[in-house]
DNA sequence: CGTCTATTTGAATGTACTCAAAAGCGGTGG
DNA sequence: CCACCGCTTTTGAGTACATTCAAATAGACG
């Protein structure tokens, strides 16, 4: 089989040949072209998305037009706004194509199913939770302990492979500062 | 059976008579007196706590005597360097008793064996780390998009049986301000 | 009751934002 | 493939937010 979900999920569990048909088959490819969104705020949250191919942001944008980057996706990973996918109720965010991106589509009920139907789904949703909480915990540690200068340079040196796809102004957005306070960090 | 920890995992997955047994005696009773630590920074993590009684507060200390606090925990949380514990290296935390406390103790050998033998616990885990998860990401997305009054405000409304633990000095080690400039935003 | 820590207050300093404008760069269409 | 257009990045001045340090006051614990 030559989809990346694959192996990403067989890095927690094994999956059978029958079972890497059973999903091929459950898993809708999602194209899409650069800007567009998969997701947007205010919309009932359907769907987890795996990335096969592409990079996306998910973002919030406030009453006032402020835009607060949660969470960059880029080839292999997982993303939707979870909470309300898991509480099936209208998103936070926003989630768009930074480029042309070939995403997997798990649907909620889908999920529920391979949960009881393939027990050890929930063991790889467990270990992927659990890593999920513990990098948002030590982003939240940084956000409340470190200068700008610092989150910066742990963002760049953690995720070379994100910095790569993306503005200085999607990183500020991210950082939770102005892209002008963002460039005047970077010339010092 | 008495524990309040069986109720908080009967919230979601169901538990025989049997394996309530098990547990109890599986899981050792850790007292602690005000002030006491459970964890200490630098230490292997080696255990996850469920807290039967009393509150905590998980904190970093940094080079410069400057203290984050990641987490509080009260009755019916769990509580742990999540990143040390799960990967058994060093704790980036340590885990103070606020007052008496009362700790149901979860070593990490035990858990992977729950885990094994009792699958159903990987279920219950997976929805605590998905609970955890949605949790800090909705504290990164405030870190980065609310001002410190509104951080403030969020968290005496979501959390009020926190608050009457914990002194306001704790509140702003919590929100990433100085206790003076919390001091001023309330006088507001 | 005394001591230690938390909280408040204020002044001086540093960090970050707003607004505006110029310069740079990339995507798109011709 | 080049040139234009729009967005990103930079720069700077003025303002607001947040910290540091010090000292006074208030509370809490033993």
């Amino acid at each position: 089989m030559d989809l990346h979900i694959f192996s990403n999920i067989q890095k927690h569990i094994s999956l059978s040949e029958s079972e890497k048909l059973y999903l091929r088959n459950a898993l809708p490819v999602k194209e899409l072209k650069r800007k567009e969104l998969v997701l947007r705020q205010g919309q009932i949250c359907r769907n987890l998305y795996y990335v096969e191919s592409g990079s996306l942001r998910a973002f919030n944008l406030n009453d006032d037009g402020k835009e607060s980057t949660i969470m960059f996706a880029i080839r292999d990973w997982w993303v939707t706004d979870m909470n309300g996918f898991v509480n099936q109720k209208k998103a936070q965010l926003s989630i768009e194509a930074l480029e042309h991106c070939r995403l997997l589509e798990l649907s909620y009920d889908l999920l529920e199913r391979l949960y009881t139907e393939i027990p050890k789904f929930e063991r790889f949703f467990r270990i992927l939770f659990q890593n999920a909480y513990i990098r948002e915990q030590q982003r939240a540690f940084h956000n409340i302990a470190l200068s700008t200068e610092q989150r910066y340079q742990y963002f760049i040196d953690k995720y070379p492979d994100i910095v790569e796809k993306i503005t200085q102004k999607q990183i500020a957005t991210y950082l939770g500062v102005t892209p002008e306070f963002l460039s005047a960090v970077k010339k010092k």
